[in-house]
RNA sequence: GGAGAGAUGGCCGAGUGGUCGAAGGCGCACGCCUGGAACGCGUGUAGGCGGGUAACCGUCUCGAGGGUUCGAAUCCCUCUCUCUCCGCCA
């Protein structure tokens, strides 16, 4: 969500930041929107403070029991009745009406995101003093790997067929040793960003209303991306991310300063339509109606959230160390990013089954929008308020983890070992299968 | 699911139709007092929107939305949420 002042203000910079994400030029219409908008809110306000003037006056004459009087302010302010009504249906409906057009304009990206059109034109990102080599090696297998579900199948661990009996395509049971590995990546995940990240733990809903979709910009444009579950006369959504019930746990307040930032992180199940990727990924679990994902959320100033940014993505490139599996990060260009971020970074794990490399994590800086959809302030230093900034990035999804362990940590034999990091979450086991 | 109570500023709490954005207290900030503090005294202390370089002015907001009225925190309707008791239940 945009700030129509500040539109009004810069409308060039608006219009050559919504070119770079491939939209055309908004500035005007919006700002002629808002003009008409504010001349009714003027016109309204004036109105208003004539039958003030006049009810106080009213109030007056009958305290001082003179009846004529106060009669005749009585039929005066009685013809301003009309007037102010359709006044202030006007301001509302205007109101309305830039608010909706402000909400589906995606957020700006900052100056250094890359310009492109979909994810080949990514940029792969390492910061001073970092290279491939700082990062874990591909594993030396020394023979054909296998993908995930091979594995997982092969072990007795993974079951597409019966998950497809209970709830069609897109599901899977996890069982025994497969899915402790899986409980035990979460587990570690979560132990790493609270013990050593400074994250507070938090276990949130995970049907949230409309209102805090909307909020971190799930709607209302993507409505059809997400589960809803009846619920009396409307509807709660199953959380496509934790960033949602996460982000939205400051929406509507007025923070301290000295309280920020605030970081948040939680390990929930998250539920995807999937509705636009027919046909991509429908083997193994790498995109499923429901997987389990930490997420990690800051909430900072406007002058800390680029160094926050940096600091999140290595809070989740930690992960990927820890558990020693090869990565690459990736800087998104304008036309691969999601709808309120300014900019992200991607982390792409190496997957040896797949010879690829997939994404694994996101992490995005979101700047105010969010916080101007959610309401979501904290004092400056000279006491006024002012949007927060707001940050989310998955640390890291759960199931794609599982997968990249798997197929980095397989044997020849089908076994699969497990990394040092995760084995006091295995009760000491080194090794599943084999 | 049934019955009842409630929602006011950072917090507590008064206010049942008229000059109330709202008494009083607490907290907080600043000033005076003090060698320094406490005490005491004084002043200030919500947010949005519109106008203005600014000081400031206007307007809206007492859970949300609608209604009655010249005028609503106060009256009416709907909704949301919280609490208590009963029932059911992981």
């Amino acid at each position: 969500m945009f700030d129509i002042k500040w539109i009004s203000a810069n409308p060039e910079a608006f219009d050559a930041a919504l070119a770079r994400r491939g939209q055309s030029a908004l500035s005007g219409s919006l700002i002629s929107l808002d003009e008409k908008r504010r001349s009714v809110v003027a016109e309204l306000n004036a109105v208003q403070e004539k039958r003030n003037a006049s009810s106080k006056l009213i109030g007056q004459a009958k305290a001082q029991k003179d009846e004529a009087r106060a009669a005749e302010l009585m039929a005066e302010v009685a013809n301003l009745k009309g007037e102010l009504t359709s006044l202030e249906y006007d301001s509302r409906m205007w109101e309305l009406e830039l608010r909706n057009a402000l909400s589906v304009i995606p957020n700006l990206p900052l100056p250094e995101v890359p310009e492109g059109a979909d994810e080949n034109d990514n940029q792969p990102y390492f910061r001073a003093n970092e290279s491939e080599a700082t990062r874990p090696a591909t594993p030396e297998l020394g023979f054909a790997p296998k993908e995930h579900y091979e594995l997982g199948e092969a072990l007795g661990g993974m079951d597409f067929e019966t998950a497809a009996k209970l709830s069609g395509s897109r599901f899977v049971v996890l069982k025994g040793q497969i899915a402790r590995l899986e409980r035990a990546i979460g587990q570690f995940m979560l132990d790493l960003h609270v013990n050593e990240h400074g994250y507070t733990e938090v276990q949130p809903p995970l049907m949230v209303r409309d209102e805090a979709m909307y909020g971190t910009g799930q709607l209302p444009k993507f409505d059809g991306d997400f589960f809803f579950a009846g619920h009396g006369e409307g509807r709660l959504a199953l959380i496509p991310t934790a960033e949602v019930p996460l982000t939205n746990l400051v929406r509507e307040s007025i923070l301290l300063g000295e309280e920020l930032p605030l970081r948040f992180t939680a390990l929930t199940p998250c539920f995807r339509s999937e509705a636009g990727s027919a046909g991509r990924d429908t083997r193994g679990m790498l995109r499923q109606h429901q997987f389990n994902k930490v997420e990690m959320v800051s909430i900072t100033t406007p002058q800390t959230s680029g160094e926050e940014h940096e600091r999140m993505l290595a809070c989740a490139e930690e992960v990927l160390k820890r558990l020693g599996i090869h990565y690459r990060v990736m800087m998104l260009c304008t036309g691969d990013m999601g709808f309120g971020a300014q900019k992200t970074y991607d982390i792409e794990a190496w997957l040896p089954g797949q010879n690829t490399y997939r994404e694994i994590s996101s992490v995005s800086v979101c700047g105010d929008f969010q916080a101007r959809r959610m309401d979501a302030r904290y004092r400056d230093a000279d006491g006024k308020p002012q949007f927060v900034h707001t940050l989310n990035g998955s640390g890291v999804a759960v199931g794609r983890a599982l997968i990249a362990v798997m197929e980095n940590y397989q044997n020849a034999d089908g076994s699969i070992s497990i990394p040092e990091a995760l084995q006091p979450y295995m009760g000491g086991v080194t090794k599943i299968g084999g």
